[in-house]
Parts: C-alpha cells; structure tokens; sequence
RNA sequence: GCGGGUGUAGCUUAGUGGUAAAGCUCCAGCCUUCCAAGCUGGCUAUGAGGGUUCGAUUCCCUUCACCCGCUCCA
C-alpha cells in the first residue's frame, strides 16, 4: 500500500472506532483542529503518563563517568497557565520573531518574506523590481536589463535602490510620490519577468490572542501559549524558592499549546492547538554539552521503549542555519524524527533537544526587571544558568504510535491490527466469555471487576468470539482473556496474544500479574 | 494565504437532471465451547448556502472541510 493511502485508512480507523474526530465535525469541522475520542484519549494519556513517569517520577540516573552517575537527576513538574502576562512573549521573541508579513506571486506560486524583499528601479522607469535581499547588485542588474530587453522600447538609465518592500509598498513617507500601494501592479517579482504578480503582504502572526477582561483593544491583548516552555522560565524563580532543588536540575510541564499555523496538515501532526511534553534542564554553563548529549541519548530510549523502534526512528543535528534564535550561540539542536507515512521516505520532527543556552532567563531577567540568577554555592559563582530543552510533541506522538502500530494483515478477519506496544494500548486487555451462556458470563464479569481496578479492560459478551478477537485487534488491545467451561472446573482462563493468535491458560487469580509483567515497557 | 485535487450513511465506494445502491461498522436478535466480523432484521448519506430548472446529489456561483505543493514548526 502507498503511504498516502496508508494514511487515508488510518485516518478513517482512527475515526471508526473512536482515536480522533474532527473538531466540531457536526459543523463540518474546523481547520487545524482535531478530538480525541475515547480510545483516542486512552492512547495519548498513556503516552502522557509514560512521559511523566520517565521525566518527573522515575528520572534517570545521571550520565556515566561524572560526578552525576549514579543517583537520579533532579527533576520536579509545573502546570502553569496558558494566559501568561504579553510581556512574556515580547521577552521570548514570539512577538517580534512570529510576526512575518509574506507576498506571495500568482505567477510562480512562489512565496517570499515581505522583509526580505527589497526593491530596486530605474531612472525614469514605471516598473519596480522586488529581490532577495540577498542578491548582489550584479543579479539585479542582470535580470533589469534581461526585462528592458524583453520589452523593447526601455531605456536604462541608473539603476538605484528605492527601499524595503514594506516601505514602498504600504508607507506613507511614500504614499505621496509615485510608488505607493497601488503600485503592486508595477513590481517584478523576484523569480518572474512579468509586472504585477505579487499579492500583497498579509502579517501572519502565528500567536492566537485573545482579550481577558471587558476591554478589548491593544492594551488588553493577550495570548494564548505557542509554547509551555515559557511558563517553566518565569517560575524558575518560584521553583528555586519552593522545592530545595539545586542546579543541576530539570522542570517538566506538559500542556497545550497554540500556533496559528499557516497551513495546518497531515491529521494531528501539524494541528492549531497541540500538546507538547517539554523539560527545562538548567545547569552550569561549562556543562551544557554534557547535558544535552545525555538528554538526547536518554530522549530516544524514551522512543525506543515505547514500541518506535528500528529504522521510522532516526536522530539528526540541525544544520546551523535552521537553528531558532535562542539556540544559535549554544550547542545547536539535535531531532529525534520519525518517518511519518506523509514525510516518507522523508522523516518529521517528533522532539528536540535544543541548547537554548541563557538566552530566556536573561531575556526575562532583562524585561521584567527581576533578578534571575542563580547562586552557586559549591562553585561560590552567580551565573544565569544554561538550559537544555528536550520538547516533545504530545499529540505528534500520538500519531507516531498510530502510524507504527498500523499493521496489515490479511491472514486475519480484521484485516489489519495496531501493533501497539502494551504499554500505550489504549486497552491493555478485553474480557471474553465465550458464550454468552449463563455459566461463562459471571466469571467474565467477575474478572473483568477485579481487573478494571487496576487497568484499561474491556468487557465484551455480544457475538461470537472471532468477531470479538478482530475488534479488539483493530483497536489494537494486546491480550484477551477468554472464560470457558474449563474455566469453571478448574479456574483458568485463556490468555490469547494479538502480534501471534497465540493462547495460553492463565489462572484466573494470576491474570492481573500476568498483565503487570507484560504491559512494561521495554527497559532503556 | 496562493495553486491543484476531493467532498454520496460512522467507514469504504457505486450511481443518476426525475423514488439514491452496496460492503463493512453500529444497534436488536439468532447461531456460536476459541478466530464464524456466519445468519436475519434495523438505524443512518449527497459538506453548507445560494442560483439555473417543472424538478439539482448531478449544471453554475459562493463558502467550509480534507488531501497534495509553497511556507512554518512540537
């Protein structure tokens, strides 16, 4: 099967028997946002628990060969607020750095930066020439002689620079002279030779905002998070005065978060509102490489034991030039990607592992006027601690799982299964008698009690046992357990595996344990 | 936002300017002592809004959503 086909059946097994709907489907949906359905739901707070367990609860033990080996990394959690205080995002650079007007042109279907453009014109000409503001003055005259040539009658006379796009085109300095708004129609795009096949600018921000309070203009605008990290900064404080933790040491958070995506796309991997799994780790300076190299070993043993294993699961370093204006100066950032059906043979980003140095506290620590240093008592030294930042995707993982499990099989009568790792199935076992007959549903019914106390179970008495088999395939439940007559002589039960058909007898009294040993993730 | 494509039941697909068809799912029942999602029955649809027409799911316009590309990121 094609990826692209693959994907369409995911998409509408997911809707089926309940992983993901569209947002307001009633309505027709809405673009950018999807719901969790109850299986849906199931899944993604598994990985969620997993996650926290790994991070906050059961942390790993500090890098080998180091003062740190040994004992666990410190590491506390946070749920802070989706609303913070506008300043926040001034400091962080989300108001400037997401702020891009873009022009797109209706001949090339190419789309540039309107604060990259600049543009150029000639004495005595009508026609204006946008450019990269890359290109060498060499290019430009090149490609404003090749358009005069192409038009015959023009005369070129000093070619000179008129100014930015944005200026030209929407100030009003300019408003009164020649060259104003109107004259889009008279500009060359950068990759064309014909006037006027630019749209123009539109400013995207990529912030969602909204106004708490009555008022609501400019001064009471504020926005919802485009990232949880921010929250876990401006507690840094709080946290270092509460909780007696000492540096080194991580704050975890997981929640929601909004971007106003441009062109939100493939299903829940690029969606307006998503959940992010992200850690804020601050040491000392001279140990960020340190850091960083252990969280992005330990970050993919996170991956790996949760069932995305072998090759869908790759790690790469960014390239310099692709680094966010926080990690530019520091150790770069390192992806732990995943090839996705729709990036294949392509991978996309699942989480990174970025070197934000000191760049958000002293940021913080510069707007808010609030000292956020910290003070180093074993080395006697005051310093703005370095952070390391592995931040996952909640809901990117969600789709990762999905994407992994989806397993064709046409020996079975489902057709196909999901290949869960029993620690994020969404049920971890279905209860079957295999009669509805009076002497097998009790039993049924008095382990699906006993079990329902500590796991996800199901409980399903309708139809024959091979239907039930295959929807507890599709969902992806890894065991069924199955009363029979033998059941009630000698209190066992079948233990029937999904990946195998497998079966087992299984005392009745031992199911739970059975279960326990099984649904473990596999060890880091 | 731009360009291209798609839109018929919960899902996957037929089909037609004149009563909209099927398989699976779901529900009710039957049958079932381990793969028999086998049997019977039932619910459910032309994305939304306009227009043309005696009559539109079909033709036209607008809009919305999804898919592919540009772009952006967890």
């Amino acid at each position: 099967m094609s990826d692209e086909n693959m994907m369409k059946d995911l998409v509408s097994l997911c809707k089926r028997r309940g992983f993901v709907f569209p947002a307001s489907d009633i309505y027709g949906g809405i673009n950018g946002f999807w719901d969790y359905g109850p299986l849906g739901v199931e899944l993604k707070n598994n990985l969620r628990d997993l996650w926290w367990k790994w991070m906050v609860l059961c942390p790993p033990l500090g890098p080998e060969g180091t003062e740190y080996a040994g004992a666990p990394v410190s590491m506390v959690g946070l749920d802070s607020s989706i609303i913070q205080n506008p300043k926040t995002w001034e400091a962080s650079g989300h108001v400037a750095g997401f702020t891009d007007p873009m022009v797109d042109c209706r001949e090339t279907k190419l789309r540039y930066r309107a604060d990259h453009l600049v543009v150029y014109s000639y004495l005595d000409s009508t026609f204006l020439f946008a450019f990269n503001k890359e290109t060498s003055l060499e290019d430009v005259e090149k490609k404003i002689h090749k358009f005069a040539k192409k038009r015959g009658s023009e005369n070129i006379r000093q070619i000179f620079e008129l100014g930015d796009f944005t200026k030209v085109i929407i100030s009003d300095e300019l408003k009164d002279r020649k060259y104003n708004y109107h004259s889009l129609d008279k500009i060359v795009a950068p990759d064309t030779l014909e006037p006027g096949t630019l749209t123009e600018p539109r400013q995207f921000n990529l912030m969602l905002d909204t106004y708490p309070g009555v008022i609501r203009d400019e001064a009471h605008k504020a926005y919802l998070r485009p990232e949880t990290a921010q929250g876990i900064f401006l507690n840094f404080k709080n946290v270092l005065d509460s909780s007696r933790v000492k540096i080194p040491f991580g704050i975890a958070q997981i929640g929601k978060a909004f971007r106003n995506e441009v062109t939100p796309r493939n299903f829940i991997y690029r969606s307006r509102e998503f959940e992010q799994m992200e850690m804020e780790w601050f040491c000392h300076p001279s140990e960020a490489k340190l850091w960083r190299d252990f969280w992005f070993v330990e970050r993919q043993k996170f991956w790996t034991a949760i069932g995305l294993a072998g090759e869908n699961l790759q790690m790469r370093d960014h390239d310099k030039d692709e680094l966010s204006h926080y990690a530019k100066a520091g150790y770069g950032t390192a992806d732990i990607e995943y090839r996705f059906p729709f990036t294949a043979p392509g991978f996309g980003e699942l989480e990174g592992i970025a070197h934000r140095c000191d760049f958000d506290l002293t940021q913080h620590q510069k707007i808010s006027g609030q000292k956020l240093e910290y003070f180093d008592q074993e080395r006697n030294e005051r310093y703005i601690p370095h952070v390391i930042e592995p931040a996952a995707g909640l809901t990117r993982g969600v789709l990762a799982l999905l994407a992994e499990a989806y397993t064709l099989d046409p020996n079975r009568p489902s057709g196909v299964y999901l290949n869960f790792h029993p620690a994020v199935a969404p049920k971890k076992a279905a209860i079957l008698p295999l009669t509805a007959k009076e002497d097998h549903v009790p039993a049924a019914q008095k382990l699906y009690m006993a079990l329902r106390e500590d796991f996800a179970v199901d409980l399903d008495i309708k139809q024959n046992i091979g239907k039930r088999y295959a929807r507890q395939d599709e969902i992806g439940t890894p065991y069924c357990f199955t009363i029979d007559d033998q059941t009630n002589a000698d209190g066992t039960v079948t233990a029937r595996e999904r990946n195998t058909m497998a079966q087992e007898r299984v005392s009745m009294d031992r199911a739970g344990e059975y279960l326990r040993e099984k649904i473990k993730p596999a060890k880091g």
